[in-house]
DNA sequence: TGATAGAGGGCATACGTATACGCATTTTAT
DNA sequence: ATAAAATGCGTATACGTATGCCCTCTATCA
């Protein structure tokens, strides 16, 4: 049945029917002003009559220019290989949405951590830069961002805004988050708040929630225990363990602040399971609120990032490095969200 | 020939270090068997050290096929524009995991139905074909998918797969599943089953899990009564509205099996406002196996798709389309998971 | 021995667009 | 009035690869 019955016009056929030379097709489609408006009409006209589409791989090779970037997956080995972050999954969404915005292609892949990013993607010309999402082991994907940099691969990643940064970065401001969660746990009467996350430079984003923490209680005259920090990654697994970890120390401890929401569902469970209640024995605060933390029994109190304006600084940052007009490195507003879980 | 160091190597530069022309560069790269072997490994250890990259959009651009694909989502629009059926969010996992298996490239879009697919990706050359993933209305999107049949254009769509199908479908045996979870609960003795989502033409898949479930119960001498039957998309706020107007309706029942795990969540939001308990009073089973499945409150009974081989053979399939070599329908295995909510 | 085939690789060219440059023809400035 | 600048477009070419065709050389076979 239907195959395509005449070959695809091109811009020749184009200036043939408009009595003019191909460069100047080329020209007006792109809106150049150096052609005249009767005749940019006049072909812009043809070509929609002709449903004519400038051919992306010509026009990349000539202008050595791909309009597409590539969005790629840093995160740390999970078991369940498919399972990527609901929250970054959420930060797909705005991304894609910007980069339709701009005229952007992009392209995606979730493998994991590879030696040749650069190759694949900005050195074979499929892209002009790479977005790099992931809370992912940060002093093993450090000496990969460096290679990346000394390439000279456009690149800007989420993580960590400091003043060491590899590379640009876009983030939130998890300190200021941290601090809101710290003060929020004090103000509902809670001194003993436990802190399930990495907090260290193996997770800079982590490390900066509880320093957030550690700043929000410490205005309350309340001090920290190091004795309730429990290292944990982004992973309900991880989160269940890190709270059995943390009952099994025997510390009392009246309030949870969890590195993500994943974590602190798996801290939920761990803690149903012990007999505490939530949030009357401990109250739970996580962060990211995915879509899952609505759903909690109860709800979760959670620190909801700025997901729309993420997206778009991630794609201009990138946009910038790209045309070569760096932005100033700058950092996104959260809000706290109280749910049950934290006695809202 | 001198030949910059600092700028990007080509063919060219790898030919002349190897003594040999552009063209058997080209060859020997590819593995074509008209290079000796001694002369293709030369080739490419060159290459190797040059770290050299073969220029996707020249390649693409000779031999017309960019080993690309694009995957569009066709969704009713919601409220909430950003976000996606997690179930396909899921699937977008397995989608791209097996397309860097078979060297592909992929490209996505969140955008909406829009008029010119086909021009934006594959006659821009931009991708060889398109995946549609969506639970939207069949009976709105049919003229759209006509139209790019008609055009040529190489696409493959999730859905329900039947004999009237327009164009390359994939899919699971929604009938057998629904067969599944109507014998499920006829077998935990429920006599009484509602079911909420659409039974009609405009959610053929819908439509197809409401057969089965007829067809499960009917096994056991149960009759579906259509006062049970009430309409819902895939949303968590369309199922609790269909749950709420089943209450309204006042007639009995112990057993809802809904057509997608975000309507059987919105549904026990409506039952536990309304004081039924679960499964006490109601049993309940959903479809999809989203993550939120098993976070519910009690977690979700449910049908787990085989996203795997989903992934693998909407990929497959797209490839047999492009490549002229068409494959036959078929329909992807569905199993039970059975949790509380149908007092497992 | 001459005809033949296959292996290995060069030559020329096409893919479709974008852009530096040049050249008339106007318009503006002097 | 004339030089200078602007307008509007054509000419020529480059982007980097893949492929059809042809040639050479050796091995094979009758």
């Amino acid at each position: 049945m239907g195959r395509k019955p005449s070959t695809k016009p091109t811009s020749f056929d184009i200036a043939y029917l408009a009595g003019v030379s191909q460069p100047t097709v080329s020209r007006a489609l792109r809106g150049s002003k150096s052609v005249s408006l009767a005749t940019r009409q006049r072909i812009q006209e043809i070509a929609r009559e002709l449903n004519y589409s400038v051919d992306k791989n010509a026009s990349s090779l000539r202008s050595q220019r791909s309009n597409t970037i590539a969005l790629l997956f840093f995160e740390d080995p999970t078991p369940d290989e498919s399972m990527i972050n609901p929250f970054f999954l959420a930060m797909l969404g705005t991304i894609t949405r910007h980069c339709a915005n701009r005229g952007l292609d992009l392209l995606i892949s979730f493998q994991r951590m590879e030696d040749d990013w650069h190759v694949r993607y900005q050195d074979s010309h499929r892209a002009d830069g790479l977005i790099l999402l992931g809370y992912g082991d940060y002093t093993l994907y450090k000496q990969r961002l460096t290679e990346l940099v000394e390439h000279g691969t456009h690149f800007v990643r989420w993580g960590s805004v400091g003043d060491d940064n590899i590379g640009p970065t876009v983030g939130s401001d998890n300190v200021g988050a941290g601090r809101l969660a710290g003060e929020h746990l004090a103000a509902i009467g809670r001194r003993r708040i436990a802190y399930l996350g990495y907090a260290d430079e193996h997770y800079p984003e982590f490390a900066d929630r509880f320093d957030g923490l550690s700043a929000g209680l410490g205005q309350h005259g309340i001090a920290v225990d190091r004795a309730l920090q429990v290292d944990a990654i982004s992973t309900e697994q991880s989160g269940y363990a890190a709270a059995r970890t943390l009952l099994e120390r025997g510390a009392p401890f009246d309030a949870i602040f969890a590195a993500s929401d994943l974590i602190a569902m798996g801290a939920m469970r761990a803690l149903t399971e012990a007999g505490k209640s939530i949030p009357g024995d401990v109250a739970i605060i996580g962060f990211d609120d995915i879509p899952a933390a609505s759903l909690t029994n109860p709800p979760l109190s959670t620190i909801m990032q700025d997901l729309r304006a993420a997206g778009e600084l991630l794609v201009e940052t990138l946009l910038g490095e790209i045309e070569d007009r760096r932005m100033p490195p700058c950092t996104l507003p959260a809000r706290l969200v109280v749910r049950r879980s934290s006695g809202g």
